[in-house]
DNA sequence: AATTAAATAGACCAAAAGGACAAGAATGAT
DNA sequence: ATCATTCTTGTCCTTTTGGTCTATTTAATT
């Protein structure tokens, strides 16, 4: 998938790659300082976007002085590209697949599942992604014109053809396919909405339950896939 | 509904308020000036976020030098407050609504063709909104609290009577409402990555209706209401 | 025409922030 | 114990930016 080269690649990281690869003993100070780093990152760059974040508020949050933050990452715009590695990578993994096999039922209860759940127990990774690509996706062009464009291709097909099989309701398959992402990633990036209006301090574990129930048990009825 | 004002009261305004009363001849210079820095504003807010924006790349983009913005907004935030009332009013505008004597088809399809006409005529709306409720509803914590939560509320209830009587599947309503707000505020708020998936530059007017269409068809299914 | 208010605009300032640098501390290998 | 890397951190510099001040021009009012 995209890759965003972030790391500072300098004698020291391939000294460490070197180190890693004869001892097998990554540098715990680096690894730790660096998720330390990207944790603090995430939020600041939520709360106040790109140009809004400071390093230093960066720092301050991951607990060491900004000089050192500086050591690991090269510059602000370093940093970025990494939260946003991470990010992908999240979405990559969480995303659940559409298997022909599944059958339509399965497929997409599996996938809600899948999109529901993560965006309940990652809801930052979700509103970094929906901040970026709203603000015109500068640094996610290429991963939505390549990667996001090839995959709703597929999975578009794989729906083509339950409907050409008489599985499901004749419906557009890509517009399926944004309604199941925009109503499941609500949750994630409008969360303050979400809570404020139920009256509520957090979300509980029995939200995901229910909400994953809703979902699926409306959308599939929407794809006539029920009674 | 919210009020934020934001306008720089001073003896100025004052006059500008008087001379209105009087000879009913709005200042033109004043309102065309604020009209186009609102124009500005937003773009850039939603470019930059708001900590990013800057005075001077909104006053370049509105045409005027930076002290003239400064003349007739006291401070940035109070540029932001303004382009946040006038999104405020869209939304107030342009959620359309759910009427008991509509009855639940009838209701659900105006609700969804109001929300889809906002989503594409007015974008920019829908994305300094969404940027805001993702960042924590700093601006916006009243209005959901009092306003929009009030709203649900109510909207629920009616949906509530049509499932009590018969007239629509068992769901629950705030999910619904959840569904239908999200779902159609994708194709405004990542209009960018619908459009790059696509593989297009722009929405044409056909899209509207499409889109409207689709999710007509697939929300009123996913309600009982069809077949 | 004279006077008052509104609008335009250049110059300026202080604070914030990105980032460079260098010197010292800790760590690990031989 | 020695030496080389890696890590830590205080200091400094430059650019950007929000916002003020003041002076001048334009527009409205009587």
């Amino acid at each position: 998938m995209c890759q965003l080269n972030y790391a500072t690649v300098t004698k020291k990281s391939l000294s460490v790659k070197n180190s890693m690869k004869n001892n097998n003993k990554p540098q715990k100070i680096r690894v730790v300082s660096i998720d330390k780093i990207l944790v603090a990152a995430q939020d600041e760059f939520i709360l106040q976007g790109y140009k809004g974040a400071t390093v230093q508020s960066i720092a301050d949050n991951a607990g060491l002085p900004k000089a050192n933050v500086l050591y690991y990452f090269k510059n602000k715009e370093n940093i970025y590209h990494a939260v946003l590695e991470q990010t992908l990578n999240m979405w990559d993994q969480g995303i659940g697949d559409i298997l022909p096999e599944d059958g339509p039922k399965l497929a997409i209860e599996k996938f809600i599942r899948a999109k529901v759940t993560m965006s309940f127990n990652n809801p930052k990774a979700s509103k970094i992604y929906a901040m970026e690509i709203i603000q015109g996706a500068q640094y996610l062009k290429d991963f939505a014109r390549t990667y996001l464009r090839q995959w709703v291709r597929e999975k578009s097909k794989v729906f083509q053809c339950w409907i050409d099989n008489g599985e499901m309701t004749n419906i557009d398959p890509v517009n399926l396919i944004f309604l199941i992402w925009s109503s499941t990633q609500h949750y994630a990036d409008f969360d303050n909405q979400v809570l404020t209006i139920m009256n509520r301090a957090d979300y509980e574990d029995a939200d995901i339950e229910h909400v994953t129930h809703f979902l699926t048990d409306f959308i599939l009825r929407g794809c006539g896939l029920k009674q």
